[in-house]
DNA sequence: CATAGGACCTACCACTCGGTAGGGAGCGTA
DNA sequence: TACGCTCCCTACCGAGTGGTAGGTCCTATG
């Protein structure tokens, strides 16, 4: 039972991992900030690993999902790669906390990485491959093509996400904000042009 | 004396923060690594926090060596802009390595980055607008603009950077190498086209 | 030959880590 | 009333953490 207070143990480990890292955060520290002790924590999930595994897969299956509805939004298919890209680069509080974990996990799997444990990444990649590879039918991207400009936005947007709070300390909120919105326009531009005019 | 033993600190440290992280290495483990144990290696930096932060000073500062170097390899802009990320761009494993160590130094920093530690990437930002504007002068580039424009270029390489060992695990080795060198292509498309069609 | 200091060492400290053992309060069911 | 189950607790463990105190060896200098 109590589904609310896992609900509640998932929300606050995903942004305390995503703040701090694994090894950067412990479980005493996460139960004590939804009010529980570190067995409480334990009730739920087995281990540390386990509740950051629970929590990796959470937002891979919400990622997939957003990427379904990206496909269903429109007909053309260079106006679906500008919506998926425009949704994944929306600095929402979630959006940027779960970039940052995932670039994390991206950091920390590594070499180890060929365990089954990160091919979470996979369905995304194939499916933003088609996506690529739709716009611009004529010329027929490679896979490795299409997947190296898909990439390319994809890191574009990600690094941009992790960067803001850091950019601001630096530039100001104003010079940020200004960037911000040249940057969705931008990414646009590069979407368009970028596949229309020959690899 | 023995500047042999604390740059051999350095370089194993550096290593091993890279691959694990501030909080996945203890100095024991650094220290171990190199043949001294935890004293030898508090010796040389009186705590943890010293080493780090004399290895990301280091990799500051040869990151802008490599930054006046490619301004006074060619006298094309643009062409110097390529120059630049291509160099950012190359897989070398220590290349790679520092890449993975200032990307954990962005997640970790998150808001405390307001503090003079982060700065370091001021000068390096400053000098890639200032690039960036050289190339498309017609038009006059705001700063927001073109360190919008900068930034995307910046993320989709490093991004690249960390990614390939993954990748490597989920495509196989072939197909990413496939990739490495349609993304450079790609990259100089960008930088080619972009800048030249207006804003 | 005496002395100072660099380059390390062993021993130890206070503390935190993830995890186990075992118990108790509140509940539904028989 | 008795039983078992979920939820969560206190108490504890062994291992590991960053860091301090203090000592030993070696070399360079006076």
């Amino acid at each position: 039972m109590h589904a609310d207070t896992r609900q509640r143990l998932l929300d606050i480990a995903e942004q305390l991992f995503a703040e701090r890292g694994f090894y950067g955060v412990s479980i005493a520290a996460i139960a004590s900030e939804v009010g529980l002790t570190k067995q409480g924590l334990l009730h739920y999930f087995n281990s540390k690993e386990k509740l950051y595994g629970a929590i990796v897969q959470r937002i891979s299956d919400d990622f997939q999902d957003h990427q379904r509805e990206a496909l269903q939004a429109s007909e053309d298919p260079a106006e679906r790669l500008e919506k998926f890209y425009a949704a994944l680069a929306e600095p929402t509080e979630t959006n940027v906390q779960r970039t940052r974990l995932l670039m994390r996990e991206l950091l920390d799997n590594n070499e180890r990485a060929a365990k089954a444990e990160n091919w979470y990444l996979r369905p995304f990649l194939d499916r933003l491959i088609s996506m690529v590879k739709d716009v611009n039918k004529s010329e027929k991207l490679s896979d490795a093509e299409a997947l190296a400009y898909g990439y390319q936005l994809l890191g574009a947007v990600n690094y941009f996400l992790i960067s803001t709070s850091t950019l601001k300390a630096i530039y100001g909120a104003k010079f940020i904000e200004a960037i911000s919105t040249d940057f969705i326009k931008n990414l646009n531009r590069l979407i368009n042009q970028g596949l229309n005019s020959g690899t």
